[in-house]
DNA sequence: GCCGTTTTCGGCCCGACTGTTTTCAGTCG
């Protein structure tokens, strides 16, 4: 049985939108579609919801939707899209995550081919019965070749944010069991690392068969794909894996530094221990006659080596070995340090939620201020938006009142194609806070790229970069620009990179924050919120700021509000 | 299928881009 939740009720939603889309309907997929990402959005469980009347509050949902939002809630699906699917029996949800495929491609491909999966596509492809179809020709083949190339490259990872839901449900349940006695993720989960490949789960049991036979059959497994003494590996419904490893409590630490660190500083690690005439692996360390030394904890471990213990947030042999070593591990941000959050989109824009309401939230997470940064919509094909020249007016309307938090008012203006920004300097002026960012026209040059950028930088009131590499995690690549030199200007400029904290981006990642830290950036972390439940994405920027050995006074968020205005006034002069 | 100062029908976001065309279909954001 799988946990319904809402994003499970809007894959369904979304999954009816794209079937309906297939069959030519008008209207009705985006009907679906608003509902989906309504339910996606809603702060609430829906599941929850018992009542039809209520449903239809939702925005976007009415009667019909209402219905099967219910339908799904207690079933886990609803007859209309068992219908649906029976019309066009294809692994949709797989096929149309490849680059160019959309649905009506995967109609078209399903009816004169029969094809259903991404290995059939592949193999119509390589056997060029793809570019016989009316529409398609040479080209369309190799793109899609290309998209199947990228997405096996990808799809065998999940998202942090999938994966820590996942594991913390896991670890929640495990705790739960009378005889787990200490539990926890490890591997690149616990290093936060951008996307995990599978869970790396150890504990320490009372009885470890019984652990074992507990979480073979916790709820949302598939597949038992081994199970042996003291390791066994699960596939769940969503096909993120999941080790668990029986440890014994001696051996926790050694464990826990074994399972954490990656490769190469683990390698690193175990040298040092070598040197030393130790031996370290998942048991302990041990001297040469292989008496034990160490192992309960991480800190008597690292210690044993002559370092500090690093966060594991660094462990990816960034460097953190040597400066371990040498005593010079910084002290990285925290998310206690936060007073604020610097981009943010509200009801003026596509946001669900109003200016007040996202500052009371900001209020109740102990910020101090905010940047509603709201689209423009010159540039930019997306709902709603303020347009340049209503600027005025969005300004005194969001200034006309009070808020529990200081509100810095401000956009989130596109860079052109030619580096212009798309708001004339006279509204930028007029606003406490510029974010700008890439949009469109990804595909350029890396010198064409990089022009555009330090064009826009030239701007004397741009605060920040957003999303600076343009990357949608495990879907769409960076562009192609000169990260350095960008960086080199924005110091210069005195213009912040963002850390974006929607768990769709996190962008700037912990490598290219580490170089720019080297570089000399600032930092502001935003977490790009539609709504007031996303604010607390916070502490995913809070993980890639850490990944990339940011310290408070690297990030801006740190400032108290007195600081970060006299900030914002400088940039200005 | 949803919604309403356009209120029970008729409109619903739409431009850029790509690859295929010679005026358009599909995808993307």
């Amino acid at each position: 049985m799988i946990k319904i939740t809402n994003k499970s009720i809007a894959q369904i939603l979304y999954e009816i939108a794209d079937i309906l889309e297939m069959q030519n309907i008008g209207f009705k997929p985006r009907a679906y579609r608003r509902a989906a990402r309504e339910v996606e959005e809603y702060p609430e469980l829906v599941v929850g919801i018992k009542d039809e009347k209520q449903l239809e509050q939702i925005p976007g949902v009415g009667e019909s939707i209402a219905e099967k939002i219910r339908e799904i809630s207690e079933t886990g699906t609803c007859e209309y899209y068992e219908q649906l699917k029976k019309t066009i029996p294809a692994d949709i949800v797989n096929l149309i995550r490849i680059e160019g495929v959309g649905p009506k491609t995967i109609k078209k491909l399903y009816d004169e081919l029969g094809i259903k999966t991404i290995k059939d596509l592949e193999k119509a492809a390589k056997e060029k019965k793809i570019q016989k179809l009316e529409g398609f020709k040479e080209k369309s083949e190799e793109n899609i070749l290309k998209g199947i190339k990228s997405f096996r490259k990808r799809s065998d990872r999940f998202r942090l944010d999938e994966a820590l839901h996942y594991s913390e449900a896991v670890v929640q349940k495990m705790k739960r069991h009378s005889a787990t006695l200490k539990i926890l993720c490890a591997g690149s989960l616990r290093r936060k690392k951008e996307s995990i490949g599978d869970l790396d789960i150890l504990i320490v049991s009372k009885d470890p068969g019984e652990s074992m036979e507990y979480f073979t059959r916790l709820p949302d497994v598939s597949r038992v794909l081994g199970k042996g003494k003291t390791k066994a590996t699960i596939e769940f419904e969503t096909g993120l894996q999941a080790d668990l490893r029986i440890i014994d409590g001696g051996s926790w630490g050694s464990a826990l530094q074994y399972f954490t660190g990656d490769k190469a500083h683990n390698i690193k690690v175990r040298k040092i221990a070598i040197k030393k005439g130790y031996k370290l692996n998942e048991y302990g360390l041990f001297t040469k006659k292989d008496k034990s030394i160490a192992g309960r904890t991480e800190d008597e471990i690292y210690k044993k080596l002559g370092m500090r213990t690093p966060p594991p947030e660094m462990r990816r042999d960034s460097g953190e070995v040597e400066a371990a070593q040498r005593g010079t591990l910084p002290k990285l941000v925290s998310i206690k340090d936060i007073r604020g959050d610097f981009h943010m989109h509200t009801t003026f824009s596509d946001g669900i939620n109003t200016v007040e309401e996202m500052a009371e939230t900001a209020w109740r997470l102990g910020y101090k201020y905010v940047a509603i940064t709201e689209h423009n919509t010159e540039g930019l094909e997306v709902a709603g938006g303020i347009d340049s020249k209503d600027t005025p007016k969005y300004v005194d309307e969001v200034k006309s009142k009070k808020y529990k938090v200081h509100v810095l008012v401000g956009l989130e203006v596109n860079v052109a194609k030619d580096g212009s920004l798309t708001v004339p300097d006279k509204f930028l002026k007029i606003l406490d806070f510029v974010v700008i960012g890439v949009h469109s026209h990804f595909r350029m040059t890396e010198s064409d790229m990089t022009k555009r950028i330090l064009t826009a930088f030239e701007n004397p009131y741009v605060n920040v970069f957003a999303h600076p590499t343009g990357r949608l995690l495990l879907k769409r690549d960076e562009y192609d620009f000169d990260f350095e030199a960008v960086c080199k200007k924005a110091r210069e400029k005195n213009i912040c990179l963002e850390l974006n904290a929607h768990p769709e981006r996190l962008d700037l990642d912990g490598e290219h924050s580490q170089l720019a830290k080297s570089l000399g950036c600032k930092f502001a972390i935003g977490t790009d919120s539609h709504s007031t439940t996303q604010l607390e994405n916070i502490k995913y920027g809070v993980y890639m700021a850490r990944r990339g050995w940011l310290e408070k006074r690297n990030v801006i968020n740190t400032m108290q509000y007195n600081e970060l205005a006299k900030f914002l006034k400088d940039r200005e002069q």
